[in-house]
DNA sequence: GATCATGTTTTGGTATGATCAAACGCGCCA
DNA sequence: TGGCGCGTTTGATCATACCAAAACATGATC
């Protein structure tokens, strides 16, 4: 009532046109990434709603990842990535992979996903890539010993096949296994033996890489993979 | 204030509680799929708490996508999917597609997808996955001359690939692409030299696949989607 | 002059009650 | 039995008030 902005939606809700409002503003950079959003009372002012109509559309906001809203700081606009992105499904993946073979499921797309990834990285990955590629397996083996740290450099050097293609989408996609399989992987307890290993595996894939053989990689990347699998398998039992 | 729940969170405020209270009550099944959400009114005699907070809960609910809230109706129960997971990013997705590049990048990851699929499916695929793709590839060379029939079928041939692995998430993944990426597909002007030639691209991927051949499927299959890149790019320039 | 303790203001979180309009249920009438 | 109308329920919104924590200003202390 009273409103103005009308476009498509024959009867929005006031929360709703509000969101759409901010939405927008966000968008256009009126608020820049990093600014807070006015103080509630001062939107009630500003749009002539209610304070519920405004709270609904903050937490609507913040629900969709457009701002970050911090129990009882004001809400920090930011700007959406693709990090944004997997983090607003963060919630429902939680939830998803607790279901029978859920884990199973997330963990055989990272597969083929990195199987891609290291045929690609094989056939196409420049010089600088390589170099990216070395310094990580490089640091990796440092770290054998110090099984924190390895599993560090372990994620890291995965983040590098990632970073091949230049796609933004491909690291965001890594950061989300990472948190979403974190829980099973960073639990496990870690030997020598399986740092040994894998870093080996890692090595193959590399040279694979190095020789410009997208078979052997993939070949190496899924041994490798599944070999994980295995590990967490056998610590957790069927999950 | 006089809340009893309090297990890890230091301060919870009372929408979040109220909001774990029933997402668990949505996962352990005390609220059916399908089923309405008590009013707003018993709800707060129930737990004691005000309508502000309730509401909060609630939007809360249906913003993660437990819950679907048509504007004037009751919330609806809705157990969480691989599909809903995809469809609570469908804001961020949006805005992210109109970025420089965006469209590109989200394609180039699909490619990457179904180049392990078709891969996959080369290698692994049984003589039921077999006769899917044969019928999804006939009925799509049945709908050369209907352009909107066309479409669906080429869509739908594309979907077996991604039911081959028997991978939940997959199928789900395919439909967020085509979701996402529709606006620029679907009011694409469809010719009958297109169609043939797209049909005739599905030929070879599938005979690729028949031929246990992944290489040429690969092939085929970046052949074909690259084409389709270029039609998309030609029609609507740089996005 | 810089740092820290302290008090004041601002502001988010919650509660309460009222109003309105749309959905819902129920009984009436054909 | 099958619509139709009316009262009831209930979601959406508003206005107001209160509390507590954060933000800010202020002054004391070294």
């Amino acid at each position: 009532m009273t409103d103005s902005s009308e476009t498509c939606q024959p009867i929005g809700r006031a929360a709703d046109d509000l969101f759409l409002t901010f939405e927008e503003m966000i968008n256009s950079g009126s608020l820049a990434d990093g600014q807070a959003l006015p103080p509630e009372r001062e939107i009630v002012e500003t749009y002539g709603v209610s304070r519920t109509v405004v709270r609904e559309a903050v937490l609507a906001l913040a629900n969709k990842g457009l701002v970050e809203a911090r129990p009882r700081y004001r809400p920090i606009v930011r700007k959406p990535s693709y990090d944004t992105a997997f983090e607003t499904v963060e919630n429902v993946v939680g939830r998803l992979i607790k279901q029978r073979d859920g884990v199973k499921n997330l963990f055989d797309t990272r597969i083929m996903i990195e199987a891609g990834l290291v045929r690609q990285a094989a056939l196409e990955a420049t010089k600088v890539d390589i170099a990216a590629l070395r310094a990580a397996l490089d640091r990796n083996g440092e770290a054998i010993n110090d099984s924190e740290q390895f599993y560090q450099t372990d994620m890291a050097f995965h983040a590098v096949l990632y970073e091949v293609p230049r796609n933004p989408v491909l690291p965001a996609i890594h950061k989300a296994y990472t948190s979403w399989l974190a829980p099973h992987w960073s639990q496990m307890p870690r030997q020598f033996a399986r740092n040994q290993g894998n870093h080996a595996a890692h090595t193959a894939i590399f040279e694979a890489i190095l020789a410009r053989d997208p078979d052997t990689a993939e070949a190496s990347l899924r041994s490798h993979l599944s070999d994980a699998w295995s590990q967490v398998e056998a610590e957790f039992g069927n999950i």
